[in-house]
RNA sequence: GCCCGGGUGGUGGAAUUGGCAGACACGACGGACUCAAAAUCCGUUGCUUUCGCGAGCGUGCGGGUUCAAGUCCCGCCCCGGGCACCA
């Protein structure tokens, strides 16, 4: 205590030791670099460089506790950012002291495009700000009491770190999907069951009669990681490609917020769609929210249907596939539409119009390939926001007819943007009867709409989706929609039209950029331009430093270019790659900024490891899960918005290496909460611009001001663009650093968004003050706990304290786990005698996981042994949660009417007449008949008359 | 349109299995202490009614099941999020 400010009162008659934000920080700054000296919140590993002290391994559970890590932003911490963090932080350390051997600590996706942004702006080199700003957020989480092992902390940007993001990369690269086993293997098994003939090209070529150049080709087109000639979204002004996920629906850049337009270009892609169904199907073993399982499930899409074959009339060696849920409808398909870009269209169109083509099918133009021009140039000037907002049906004839085989009709063929050249295979059988779009085109076109289901008695709608009778459907009539396609699609195989089916939302990965600020590939280019692996012993290839970084402004049809082809001596290498030094072309794209965030958990269990990714011990003890075989990390908490994305692509990476087995389990994160955001009011002027909170003035009649003008209110997420941050320095300076802690824990659930009042973490600290002020004398800061026995109806309620605050714990509820200590607190807050050690010892415990710096300081003070953070959790005497007799309400048909006290064990009837004996009971029943009565065992009685 | 959440006092929220609705906190009001203020401590605080005891009403709305419903069932309304011409 000799080194704490010296606060004698002057005037002020404030005790010296009172608990308030300048005795906070000086405990808390205290504490802090004691944990730090101390190394407290380091978790050993059972072999390895972090196995200091294995004993600490062998008889403690595991768990693994992660938080979603975060981008270093140089905006620095505001007080909705820790949330999730402080959650995580206090679930750890409870379970610290329940006995578990907890591995918690944090690192940094320092890749990607806001450390570029600042760079162009500045001029600075991007790893110099990075660097920057991680220290700045290690200091603010530090400062907040958060307890990593720092040992274990990475950032994507280590090359340590990113050499192992490029080695996972050649894994994937070196692997194909092997669908019989659906699973990944080593691309040179593939090529063994080439060479055997065990397996045979799915292309239909020869693998005897191909050239070493071929072979090579056909390899490539099996990778798990290819390069593909693929259209992809180029967002000039980011000068870069975007993957799928990171456009909004209205065709614009997620970060942004700029145009984005459709081109082919040859690129990376990850064959993710090979495990789409085991990426659906494992979410069934995961702990997860529902919506966020829904969100997979719907962006793997998964649909079951029939790929049915139209033959194209006048074109003997052309058919039409299309892909349907309803194969049952066959019998009703009367017209059929090819996506607008679709690549058959030129092939199969007609030269002419046929006599008595109506002509509202032609688009008024003379011939079907004007026709077909014309609506294809109308198409493309529609962005993705009109076809959503206008949902009209156009469409254009392309003067050919197709076949349909099961009753011979002929059928015209049009082609309009309603079908999507992107999911199943562009192409449809129209059925207007069972589809309200295809309805509407019939509608529009005038074209034959039959029922194939009888629609339900009172059904006055249009299409009609729902089941029923077959109708009008030859073979099928009568049968039920499930019976009909089962039938369907047995007759489409057994005549060669078709085949059941399943097809899927969900595209490959788009896994390339043209950015400075990422991984580089470990891949080069021969002279045939073929990908070629670096060898493992190249790795890291190390990003070129590169001062002209800055991606060129670019317009809509230039060609991408990637900054790294700027560093000619970097671009080509000599290599020997088994046939002799010769140069190569690197390639010259960065990796997307999800590639470090994949598996980064794993590196947090061994992270100074140079042999392995991970040791396969460690990797077994924090990862394994013997009891499922799933595994992952025991509880992983972030924000929704990684719901798809980082969730998606991370499991999918967590599949591969538990393929290649590298990895126990099949899951990386087992359980997973989504932690609510932190809310403030924020306040627009007349103009709808937003003014800074901090300056409102509310007026008597609760009206809002800013410079004596008028403003509304409203509430929004907390952050820059809403002026309504509130900074955690300055919760440091009014309250300290526990407090805040307190405060955010104690607002509501964990999962729940939650509006931030500063004018409310008064309450958190006149909690603590309370607390202190129950054991340390707040004048001369001795403690004043005594060594008596606690009374009986104190000492039961703090057993019943502890065993809900464990409870409340264990379920992150710790809302409830504070309310249920500030009853405990309230009860000594208001009994005149000094507080019992009996009491003062656990309750001590039991704040040190939400306050861990007053704790250590009462814990110090109690005469306590160590560091509170690294004792037991105290457990509650389960006969002292059982009371000799019990309160109970008593009802009168259901409305309370008095309350008596009986013996916990009281029979029902000595129950019942205690309640009948009550005045205002028996006032209730005033000599009516009891025709029944409920007792609830130490619950409630219930007389019914 | 479809799929997830949610709706409880002036405010944030509590009620783990159908069993005392409103724990705990903020705010408000009253009191003690003080020359005074702050801080602290004590008390009141869902609405209506009553001097009081008490009584009536009350968990978005309308029905239902039950001795008993915030909780279960049916039908709606509103708010938030996600997806969306996905065949």
């Amino acid at each position: 205590m000799s080194e704490m400010p010296n606060r004698e009162s002057d005037e002020s008659e404030i005790p010296s030791h009172r608990y308030d934000a300048a005795l906070a920080d000086s405990i808390e700054t205290r504490w802090q670099s004691r944990w730090l000296a101390d190394g407290t919140y380091q978790a050993p590993n059972p072999s390895g460089s972090l196995s200091d002290d294995p004993m600490n391994v062998a008889d403690r559970p595991k768990l693994f506790v992660m938080d979603m890590f975060p981008y270093p932003s140089g905006a620095g911490l505001h007080v909705g950012h820790p949330l999730g963090y402080i959650s995580t932080d206090v679930y750890s350390r409870f379970k610290r002291m329940a006995g578990y051997n907890v591995l918690h600590t944090m690192g940094f996706d320092a890749f990607g495009l806001p450390a570029e942004e600042h760079a162009r702006q500045t001029g600075e080199h991007p790893r110099v700000n990075t660097e920057q700003n991680i220290a700045n957020m290690r200091r603010q989480m530090s400062r907040l009491g958060l307890g990593y092992d720092e040992r274990r902390s990475i950032s994507t940007t280590d090359e340590d770190y990113y050499r192992w993001t490029q080695w996972i990369f050649l894994q994937i690269f070196d692997s194909w999907f092997d669908p019989e086993q659906n699973r990944a293997r080593h691309i040179d098994d593939l090529v063994a069951e080439f060479d055997s003939g065990e397996r045979l090209p799915t292309d239909g070529t020869v693998w005897a009669d191909l050239d070493e150049t071929s072979r090579r080709a056909l390899v490539q087109s099996y990778r798990l990681a290819y390069v593909d000639d693929a259209p992809v979204n180029w967002c000039p002004a980011l000068g870069t490609v975007l993957a799928n996920e990171e456009i909004t629906t209205d065709g614009r850049s997620e970060r942004g917020n700029h145009p984005v337009y459709r081109r082919p270009l040859k690129q990376w892609m990850m064959r993710i769609t090979a495990y789409a169904d085991r990426l659906l199907d494992d979410l069934d073993l995961l702990d997860w929210t529902g919506s966020i399982k829904a969100m997979q499930r719907h962006w793997i899409g998964r649909s079951e249907g029939a790929h049915v074959d139209f033959a194209v009339v006048g074109f003997e060696e052309e058919s039409i596939r299309v892909f349907t849920t309803r194969p049952d409808t066959l019998f009703g398909a009367t017209y059929m539409v090819l996506a607008p870009e679709h690549p058959m269209v030129d092939r199969i169109m007609a030269a002419e119009w046929l006599d008595g083509t109506p002509v509202e099918w032609t688009g008024g133009e003379p011939n079907p390939a004007d026709a077909v021009a014309a609506y294809r140039a109308k198409a493309a000037q529609k962005t993705d926001l009109d076809r959503q907002e206008n949902k009209d049906k156009t469409g254009v004839y392309i003067g050919t007819d197709a076949l349909v085989a099961v009753d011979g009709r002929k059928i015209p063929v049009f082609i309009s943007d309603y079908v999507l050249m992107g999911y199943g295979t562009g192409a449809i059988m129209a059925v207007p009867g069972q589809d309200e779009r295809d309805w509407d085109f019939a509608e529009q076109f005038g074209l034959d709409i039959v029922r194939t289901v009888q629609p339900s008695d009172g059904f006055d709608g249009k299409a009609f989706l729902g089941d029923g009778p077959a109708i009008n459907s030859g073979f099928l009539d009568g049968f039920g929609v499930d019976d009909a396609k089962r039938i369907m699609i047995e007759w489409l195989t057994a005549n060669g039209h078709g085949e059941g089916t399943v097809t899927y939302k969900l595209r490959d990965w788009l896994f390339s950029r043209q950015r400075y600020w990422g991984e580089p590939f470990p891949i080069v280019y021969d002279e045939d331009g073929m990908p070629r692996a670096v060898p493992e012993s190249k790795l890291p290839v190390v990003l070129p430093e590169l001062m002209d970084w800055a991606p060129r402004q670019l317009d809509k049809d230039s060609e991408p270019e990637p900054p790294l082809g700027r560093v000619d001596e970097w671009r080509d290498v000599e290599l020997d790659l088994g046939d002799g030094p010769r140069t190569y072309r690197r390639e010259l794209n960065t990796m997307p900024q999800w590639a470090g965030s994949c598996w980064y958990y794993l590196r947090y269990l061994d992270p100074a490891n140079d042999e392995k990714l991970v040791d396969p011990d460690v990797e077994r003890y924090w990862m394994g899960d013997p009891a499922d075989g799933v595994g992952g990390v025991d509880l992983y908490v972030g924000g929704i918005e990684h719901a798809v994305l980082h969730l998606l692509y991370s499991r999918f990476w967590h599949k591969v290496l538990f393929d290649l087995g590298h990895v126990s389990g099949r899951e990386p994160f087992k359980r997973l909460i989504n932690q609510g955001y932190i809310l403030a009011a924020a306040f627009q002027d007349e103009r709808g611009v937003y003014v800074p909170a901090d300056e409102i003035e509310t007026s008597d009649d609760k009206k809002f001001t800013y410079e004596g003008r008028p403003v509304s209110r409203s509430f929004g997420k907390m952050g820059k663009s809403l002026k309504n941050s509130v900074t955690p320095d300055d919760m440091y300076v009014t309250y300290g650093a526990d407090t805040l802690r307190l405060y955010e824990m104690s607002m509501g659930p964990i999962d729940q968004d939650r509006p931030w009042e500063t004018r409310s973490v008064v309450g958190s600290q006149r909690l603590l003050q309370r607390v202190w002020r129950n054991l340390v004398d707040e004048a001369t800061g001795d403690s004043t706990v005594v060594d008596a026995p606690a009374p009986d109806a104190l000492r039961r309620l703090l057993h019943r304290t502890i065993e809900g605050v464990s409870a409340d714990m264990n379920a992150l509820r710790f809302n409830t786990a504070i309310a249920k200590i500030t009853e405990l607190n309230n009860e000594l807050t208001k009994s005149p005698d000094p507080t019992p050690l009996e009491v003062a010892d656990p309750l001590v415990r039991m704040i040190s996981p939400l306050v861990p710096h007053i704790a250590e300081e009462l814990w110090l003070s109690i005469g306590g042994a160590g560091s509170v953070t690294q004792v037991d959790f105290p457990s509650a005497d389960p006969e002292l949660l059982v009371d000799d007799t019990v309160e109970l309400p008593v009802q009168v048909n259901g409305k309370v009417r008095a309350r008596i006290v009986v013996a916990t064990d009281a029979s029902d009837d000595v129950v019942i007449t205690a309640a009948l004996a009550e005045e205002n009971v028996a006032a209730h029943v005033a000599g009516r008949e009891l025709r029944k009565s409920i007792v609830v065992p130490g619950r409630m009685v219930n007389l019914v008359i």
